[in-house]
DNA sequence: TCAAGTTATGAATTTTAATTCAATTTGTCA
DNA sequence: TGACAAATTGAATTAAAATTCATAACTTGA
């Protein structure tokens, strides 16, 4: 009978989409979307070529549900510190560590987020840029208003939360990508994100440049 | 006579060379690598696509080139920045102004510098990211030892000056992405820069979170 | 066990764009 | 001016990869 079957179906197949979404997410990030044929995906996926396709309308699509499921996780992660505990240091510090560990736990989404997010990609056309920059837009907006609301408080100072955010945000990307690169050398962890940021790297008081 | 004539054909022939790379790079730059087409460079510099090639082997050179020849000028900028003045507050200003000014004068080439500098890009095989990235690390050492000194001498306080490099540059960086694609939003300037990485964020003495 | 319906397969087709090269044009010099 | 060399042209070729689809292999329910 149709109906207690279904789910075990379902799951199959959800099974085997995400298993060719997961190889495709580490060729992507191996050998960027250009460098990476569908014939590859099918090989290492263990499908044939034409399979793919009952999963996935074109190679685009692909990638593009990659993009778009991850990133709705990540950007979830990081909202969710944001407003998880009070006062605003302490959502500064869940932010850095939702980000370390997102991060890490994500390193080849990570490069693809890279590359989509900054400088020219390819898949300009798709408006898949767009949507993840809506995104990361939004993420920073809420991290400026928490900047704001710090501001407003006097516990931090600045004319402009939104290029403090910004300066968050670019710190714990640095030192996250140091570490994705080079994971041996300078470790870092949210403390020194949070130092350098809070008091800055000045030894003098009020120094004036 | 072949001899008075010959720098006239080789100014020429470097005024056309250039001409193509110009091109070149506003179509990478707008479209990518693989999103742009030869026929495209061709029709945009007026030339014939065969012609192209009598002044490049194939596509990837005119990339590379582009690439190598632009990296260049750019990472002396910098370095000179980082010699030029002394002390270590001048030589850091010195950076940010020259890394402004160097962003804002070559657009369309730091859009493809972003490109092939972070995230999965496709130039992996050619070694081209390799080249770029030892630049930049180049870059990031000198501005370490400029931070090391300043710690020596009491002017900057911190543990690690390569992960303060990193901060300061990825801040620049930051602002000036945020410039680009927003140009009269959260405008900037080298000393808010220097304000922020100096003095910190923090309204109070010795926050240590 | 079998027929109808599903899903997987991969060789064949199509698409797209890089690259080549014979023909043509342009430039040089006696 | 004309013959030779050098440079340009773009239609034809080649290469690489995405996509299709007829065929085969499974699944299900009677």
């Amino acid at each position: 009978m149709g109906n207690t079957r279904r789910p075990r179906k379902e799951r199959e197949y959800q099974q085997r989409r995400s298993d060719i979404l997961r190889t495709a997410l580490t060729l992507f990030s191996e050998k960027g979307f250009h460098g990476t044929s569908m014939q590859e995906i099918a090989e290492k996926s263990e499908f044939a070529v034409g399979t793919l396709y009952n999963f996935f309308a074109n190679k685009d699509e692909i990638y593009q549900t990659l993009i778009t499921e991850t990133a709705g996780r990540f950007h979830s992660s990081l909202m969710k510190a944001l407003q998880a505990r009070t006062g605003e240091l302490n959502r500064l510090k869940a932010c850095v560590e939702a980000k370390i560990r997102v991060f890490l736990e994500n390193l080849d989404y990570v490069r693809i987020y890279f590359a989509e997010t900054q400088g020219a990609t390819f898949h300009i056309k798709t408006g898949l840029d767009t949507e993840i920059r809506t995104r990361y837009e939004d993420y920073l907006q809420k991290l400026a208003g928490v900047l704001q609301s710090g501001i407003r408080r006097k516990i931090f100072r600045g004319q402009n939360p939104y290029l403090l955010a910004l300066a968050f945000d670019s710190i714990s990307t640095a030192f996250l990508v140091e570490h994705m690169e080079n994971p041996d050398r300078h470790p870092f962890d949210a403390y020194t994100v949070m130092d350098i940021f809070l008091n800055g790297v000045s030894a003098v008081k009020g120094n004036k440049t």
